[in-house]
DNA sequence: AATTTTACCAAGCAACCGCTTGCTAAAATT
DNA sequence: AATTTTAGCAAGCGGTTGCTTGGTAAAATT
C-alpha cells in the first residue's frame, strides 16, 4: 500500500500557468479492479444503511467505505437519496429475479402424482424458504434496507417501490387463496398475507446466523404455524 | 392567545447595572397548564419520533412542539438520548401495567365450567388483542417508537430495555407452551413467539385505522392463522 | 422579608451535514 | 496525434445539529 505524504499549500495558490500535479494520484483503471464502482458504492452503502440507519450514516462514511473522498460518490450518484433508492430498488429487483428462478425449478421437479394439496403446500415452503434467504442470507443487505428505510424515500420513489413489492408479493397470493380454499389456511388471504410477511419480516430483528436456528429450522416452524394439514 | 411581539435588542448588548427584562416574558405557572412538562416532552418526543424518526427529528422539533426554545429541554433532559430513552421506558412501563390489568379481568370472568383448552385460548385472545391496542391504539407511540428505534440506544439502555421487554413477553410463554402441550399450536414455543410476535409488531407497517379492518377482526385473524381447534 | 429553587429564554459554539465547484490525469475515441 | 470522456480529488459553502452558557422572573421555602 503507497500512502503518500500530501503536503498542503498555502491557502492562497493563484492559479499559475503550468499547474503542477495537486494532492493525491487517483488510481490507473487497473488499479480500480475494472469497472463498476457505482455498484461497489450501492454495496457498502447498503452496508452501511442497514447497520447505523439511513440518517446516522453519512455520504462520507460511504467514501471512506470504498476508498473514495468525500464529494466523489456525487459523481455517481446525485444525492443521498438516490443511492437509498438505488440500494433499494437494486435489492428487489434481484430478489423477484431469484425468486422466479426458484419457482420454476420447483414447477419441473414437482412430481404428476402428488396432490394438489400437498403441491401448494409445497409452493408455500419453498416461498418461505426463498425469502428467510433474501432476508438472511450472508451479503443481502440489500432487502432489510429496503423493509426499515421507506421513510427516507420521496414519494415517487416510494410509489414505484411499491409496485415492485407488489410485483414480489403477486405469486404469493394465488398459494394463499388455495389453501384458503383447501382448508389449510383458516385465515382470510388478505389479512393472512400480511401477518405471514410480518412474522417473516421480523426475524431480521432477532435472527443470528451464528445461533442454533437455521434458515431451514426457521421455514419449518413457520410452516407449522400457519398451516393445518 | 396572546402573541407577543419580539422585538430583538442590537446585539452588543453589554452586561448593564440593572438589567431590564431581556426577552420574551415566560408563561406564569398556571398558564403552564399545571404542572408536568417533562411528561409533555416524552409524550410530544414520541409523537415526532414515531412520524419522522429519531434522528430525522431535531431536538428544536420537539422543544417547538411543546412551546419551548431550542436549548430548554435540556434542562428537563441531559441529552436527546436520554429523551429517547424515557419514551421508550415509559411506554414499556404502562404497557406492562395495562397487560396485568387486563389479565386479572380475565382470570375473574372465565367460568370453572368451561375446560382449559378453551381457557388457554381464551387467554391469547386477549393477549393478542391487548397487544394491538398498545401498539395501534391511539395515541400511543411509545411502543412503535420503541420497536424501531433500538438502534439509537447505548448498550447500556439497550439492556435495561430488553429487560423489560422479557417481563413483557413473559406472561405470553406459558400461555404459549399449553397451547403446544394441548395440540392448539404446531410451532415449538421459542420460535413460535418470535414468529407471533413479528406478526403482530409488523402491523405498525401497515395497519390504517380509518381502513376496513378493525383491532378485533385483527385479532380475530391471527388467532385463525396460528391457533387450530 | 430574604433566600433558594424552578423553569425557562437568548445567544451562540463547534462539529458535522449534504452537496457544489473547479480542476486534473488517465483512458477511450476519433 | 488530437480530442473528448470518465472518474475521480481538493476545497469549501451554507445550513443544521446537539448542547452549553449566562442570565432572569416567578414560585417555593425559610
Amino acid at each position: 500500500m503507497n500512502l503518500d505524504v500530501d503536503i498542503s499549500m498555502p491557502s492562497n495558490t493563484p492559479a499559475t500557468a503550468t499547474a503542477k500535479p495537486r494532492g493525491r494520484p487517483r488510481k490507473t483503471l487497473e488499479e480500480r479492479e475494472d469497472g463498476n464502482r457505482k455498484s461497489d458504492l450501492v454495496a457498502a452503502a447498503a452496508k452501511l444503511f442497514r447497520k447505523k440507519g439511513f440518517d446516522a450514516t453519512s455520504t462520507r462514511d460511504i467514501a471512506t467505505a470504498v476508498g473514495m473522498r468525500s464529494g466523489s460518490p456525487f459523481y455517481h450518484f446525485k444525492s443521498k437519496g438516490d443511492l437509498l433508492y438505488a440500494v433499494m430498488a437494486e435489492g428487489m429487483r434481484s430478489a423477484i429475479e431469484k425468486q422466479q428462478l426458484t419457482l420454476q425449478n420447483v414447477h419441473i421437479s414437482l412430481s404428476n402424482k402428488e396432490q394438489s394439496k400437498q403441491k401448494t403446500r409445497r409452493l408455500l415452503h419453498v416461498l418461505i424458504r426463498h425469502h428467510f434467504e433474501v432476508m438472511l442470507g450472508v451479503g443481502n443487505d440489500f432487502i432489510p434496507v429496503m423493509l426499515y428505510e421507506w421513510r427516507s424515500l420521496t414519494p415517487r420513489q416510494r410509489t414505484t417501490m411499491a409496485q415492485l413489492q407488489r410485483d414480489y408479493e403477486a405469486v404469493w397470493l394465488p398459494v394463499l387463496a388455495a389453501l384458503f380454499a383447501s382448508g389449510q389456511l383458516k385465515c382470510p388471504v388478505k389479512l393472512a398475507r400480511l401477518l405471514i410477511f410480518g412474522a417473516l419480516n421480523w426475524s431480521v430483528q432477532w435472527f443470528d446466523a451464528k445461533k442454533e436456528a437455521s434458515l431451514d429450522d426457521l421455514t419449518e416452524a413457520a410452516m407449522a404455524l400457519f398451516i393445518r394439514n
